[in-house]
RNA sequence: GGGCGCAUAGCUCAGUUGGCUAGAGCGCACCCCUGAUAAGGGUGAGGUCCGAGGUUCGAAUCCUCGUGCGCCCA
């Protein structure tokens, strides 16, 4: 079992408790079950919310303070919750190596990364691409989505008509000197000289019109959704149009239009995210400013264009009279030169939400930068880590289609931030040359490094000291270099786990047995694993990968503290213990999610509490049993009674064995607590009571009822330990001595059903039997009604019944097993009913055993005693 | 909008390849016991099997389309 590591940041929640505790039942049956079972916890440390926390608290001073001091700063934060969630997770009962877990900011796993990284490096794999990220201009520094702050912004909204070159629909009018446009719609114009493309969407309906301009008097043909045809030419003020044509969006891929102002020529895409709710439907496509747009840009092999630098202006790749220009100003002109030149359909300011940035509250933009990525499919690896998915085994199944579907579309790693928390990507540019150089053998120069001193000392020492000894630029050949800032995506570092940890230093073996996450992992943890490792090792780092649903509220929504019903883990573990909690655990089916709420944890302390009364039961009979040596009792001084309830729990661990090794731990839930509520609680502990209240306390009778006891102990208290780890140790420091066994439950082995109590003639009998009984026991209750009888000894059964020698046999075990003082059969005529009859009895009741007795009476040294209690009692004074 | 799932009693779960009047425990109601007592026992009432179509002699079960909820994307 390999820890996927929690995020080292806040309180613990009950999903967090649901999956440490699943692990926590994993290893320990798997423990007792016979395996080697270690648990490794770790943390996950670095990545933005905590540097966020760090940056908030730090407020105005966060802009003057050295990466080093924030790095600091964000060890000491991530440090501090591993205390208080360590802590919790030992409250819960989770057993592993507390004192040695494995933490993401540890040299040792730090060193693990970079191998990981040098061999992808080595591999061929990682690479330097654009990539538009959330920019500010005026901190000069790339934003996460979580920097963000959206607020209405008021920004040009101008529709331009692109001209067609050709990819006409079949079948449209085509008039010399009067072209087809495509109308496209943007709130960013200073983005237009980066349009690559037009998007449409494969299933829209299109249309072209023909409309006549009311400023220009031009005639204009052009193409624009069919649903806001209308729309678009109200805001125009265009009175009529002409329809020439319709037809799917998917008819015009591959069309050619011309850019407004720029000498290129552009294909018309497909994109499934354009809509008809604004614009045209025809979406202006720039891959080196927008997210989608990139994605469509790799989709077609588009150029990332993103001719705009650190400080928001043009560069020398934009046109010239734009350069130097800033963005947000280079509107204007631009949407001059559509005017002038007539590719403007309409222009209008707009209000809408704009992200800005949460430290200047600036409005950010897209910009596209180098970034470091790992190709997906270099060497076929996508197609290798399928294989290797499909080689896993993946519970629930359904896991496999989820992550398969995933990493079949999954577009190529981006595995650089530009951030301070976390570990450095270590490449180093050529001051002469700017070439950056990042080979197997730096990086792994970097490892040995960082295994030393930690990552910290590519932050805090200058490149000179680190860097190794003679490194020249390939390119160049200068020796020059300075430190690059970007570290890498976090999910790089927790996926690098297999190596930190299961390969290396932890000795826990790879593959590791199992991946047990939530679902939510199909995308994270479980991906940039097995991607990793299938590049790294070519088999994936797990054999098995276990996943849970969330936890939903009792009518299956998300828990959120804004919908008021999220139950916090720490306080619920105050309230109702932590055993509690691991039972409501266990109790529910998690491969779907998990309906939580407070109503649902008081129902599993009922359940806690019926077990744990019934252990309590089976020792408090037990009390005398202590030095007692079972081996001595002779199986053929077993009740019938005794023999069916031990046969009954030879099904109980066959049956709960099973569960642990499908890790359906709500079955094994479902068959312990029904065998204690129903087998032993209602039935068989009820019907003992008279053999160990009233028999002789060292005679026969009453020893094998205790063998029996300890026996039931025993096995319960092993099949529960997984899950019940206090009250299993608990009760089984409490087992009779006689027993023996190992100083703590947990280093014990399950149970092993005794071939000796399995009867299969035994369990038919025991099947009609039961019958007869509850028949009985409804003629009990109408006698109770009508208050003849209270408790079941005060009366007397009388069965009528055609196979009278079959039951009359019986009638002691009837008598038994229903409480009652006699049981009478008659025979009855051959094919009739059965008749069962109860009545109050006639007979006097034993004071001892209150049983009613025809000798109650008969001993005049005794008057009020049945003939059995006074064999006990001159037994016990003869002694 | 797309991918992957889930839906049987108030709750947690059964319900084989379609085949008895859809089951169990808990909870609930009522009753009993007072030698498991911040316990224990008994009886009983609870179901539009998410909805609508379809296949079939027969559907909780198979098919189609929906609805609701969740995770991941967009």
């Amino acid at each position: 079992m390999h820890d996927g590591p929690p995020y080292a940041n806040g309180e613990i929640h009950m999903g967090t408790l649901l999956n440490k505790v699943l692990k926590d039942m994993v290893a320990r049956s798997l423990s007792m079950a016979g395996f080697d079972s270690p648990y490794v916890p770790g943390w996950d440390c670095h990545g933005l919310p905590i540097e966020h926390k760090v940056m908030k608290d730090l407020g105005a001073k966060g802009a003057t303070t050295s990466h080093s001091q924030i790095r600091r700063l964000c060890q000491a934060e991530a440090l501090k919750w591993v205390d208080i969630q360590r802590e919790q997770f030992v409250r819960l009962g989770v057993m592993g190596d507390w004192e040695h877990p494995y933490l993401t900011l540890d040299p040792r796993y730090e060193a693990g990364i970079m191998d990981v990284l040098a061999q992808l490096v080595e591999g061929g794999y990682v690479t330097r691409q654009l990539k538009p990220i959330h920019w500010c201009m005026s901190d000069r520094t790339a934003l996460a989505e979580a920097e963000l702050e959206y607020k209405e912004s008021t920004t040009p909204s101008i529709y331009v008509n692109f001209r067609l070159k050709s990819g006409l629909p079949t079948g449209w009018p085509v008039v010399d000197g009067s072209p087809f446009h495509v109308m496209i719609w943007t709130t960013t114009p200073w983005t237009l000289p980066a349009n690559v493309a037009v998007a449409v969407h494969p299933e829209i309906v299109y249309c072209g019109i023909e409309y006549v301009d009311p400023e220009t008097q031009r005639t204009t043909r052009t193409i624009v959704a069919a649903d806001l045809v209308k729309g678009v030419l109200e805001k125009g003020g265009v009175g009529d149009h002409v329809e020439l044509g319709r037809c799917r969006g998917r008819e015009l891929e591959h069309a050619v239009y011309e850019h407004p102002f720029l000498e290129r020529e552009c294909p018309i895409v497909l994109a499934n995210y354009v809509s008809v709710e604004d614009g045209t439907g025809l979406v202006h496509t720039a891959p080196g400013h927008g997210s989608e747009d990139f994605q469509t840009g790799r989709t077609y092999r588009l150029p990332v264009l993103s001719p705009v630098d650190e400080g928001g202006r043009f560069t020398s790749e934009a046109p010239d009279w734009l350069q130097g220009l800033g963005v947000f100003p280079g509107n204007k002109p631009i949407i001059e030169r559509l005017r002038s030149s007539g590719h403007l359909y309409r222009e209008a300011p707009l209000t809408h939400s704009y992200p800005h940035c949460w430290r200047c509250k600036k409005p950010v933009i897209f910009r596209a930068t180098e970034q470091w990525f790992i190709q997906v499919d270099h060497t076929d690896l996508r197609q290798r880590t399928l294989e290797a998915i499909s080689q896993a085994r993946w519970i629930p199944e359904w896991g496999q289609s989820r992550i398969e579907a995933m990493v079949s579309s999954r577009p190529d790693w981006c595995i650089s931030r530009q951030r301070a928390w976390g570990v450095p990507i270590p490449a180093l540019k050529c001051v002469g040359c700017g070439e950056q150089v990042l080979t197997a053998a730096t990086v792994r120069h970097f490892r040995d490094l960082f295994r030393r001193e930690g990552a910290d000392a590519w932050f805090s020492r200058p490149v000179a000291e680190i860097m190794p000894q003679g490194l020249s630029c390939p390119r160049c050949g200068a020796g020059d270099f300075q430190k690059e800032g970007d570290i890498l995506d976090v999910w790089f570092e927790s996926g690098s786990s297999h190596r930190g940890v299961l390969a290396s230093e932890f000795n826990l073996g790879y593959p590791a047995f199992m991946y047990l996450e939530g679902s939510d992992q199909h995308r994270g943890w479980f991906q940039s694993s097995i991607l990793t490792a299938v590049a790294t090792t070519g088999r994936a780092p797990f054999e098995t990968v276990l996943t849970h649903g969330f936890v939903v509220d009792d009518q299956g929504r998300k828990m959120s503290k804004s919908l008021g019903n999220y139950i916090p883990a720490e306080t619920a573990t105050a309230k109702y213990g932590a055993e509690v909690l691991r039972l409501y655990v266990a109790s529910m089916d998690y491969a779907d999610d998990v309906g939580m709420s407070e109503r649902g944890i008081k129902e599993a302390s009922e359940s806690y509490r019926k077990i744990r009364n019934t252990l309590r039961y089976l020792l408090g009979n037990l009390e005398d049993y202590q030095g007692f040596d079972p081996s001595t009792v002779d199986p053929g001084s077993l009740h019938e009674i005794d023999r069916h309830a031990l046969g009954r729990l030879n099904a109980l661990i066959r049956g709960v064995r099973a569960a642990y090794e499908q890790f359906e731990f709500y079955r094994v839930f479902q068959q312990i607590y029904h065998f204690c509520a129903v087998e032993l609680s209602s039935f068989y502990l009820d019907v003992l009571k008279d053999r160990l209240y009233a028999e002789s306390p060292a005679g026969p009778e009453r020893q094998a009822a205790q063998f029996v006891l300890a026996k039931l102990h025993e096995v319960l208290t092993l099949l529960l330990a997984p899950i019940l780890p206090h009250t299993a140790e608990e009760s089984w420091d409490y087992r009779p001595r006689s027993e023996g066994g190992a100083p703590s439950v947990h280093l014990e082995l399950f149970p092993e059903p005794d071939p000796a109590w399995d009867d299969p003639d035994r369990v038919a009998r025991w099947a009609s039997l039961l019958e007869v009984r509850d028949r009985i026991l409804v003629e009990l209750e109408s006698l109770r009604k009508a208050k003849q009888i209270g408790s079941a000894q005060e009366a007397r059964v009388s069965i009528i019944a055609p196979d009278f020698d079959r039951l009359a046999a019986r009638t002691d075990l009837l008598a038994e097993v229903c409480n009652v003082s006699e049981v009478v059969v008659q025979a009855g005529a051959e094919g009739s009913e059965q008749v069962i009859t109860a009545e109050r009895s006639p007979h006097a009741k034993c004071e001892r055993c209150w049983n009613h007795r025809p000798d109650v009476g008969r001993f005049s040294a005794h008057p009020s005693l049945c003939g059995r209690c006074l064999r006990v009692l001159e037994g016990a004074s003869a002694r």
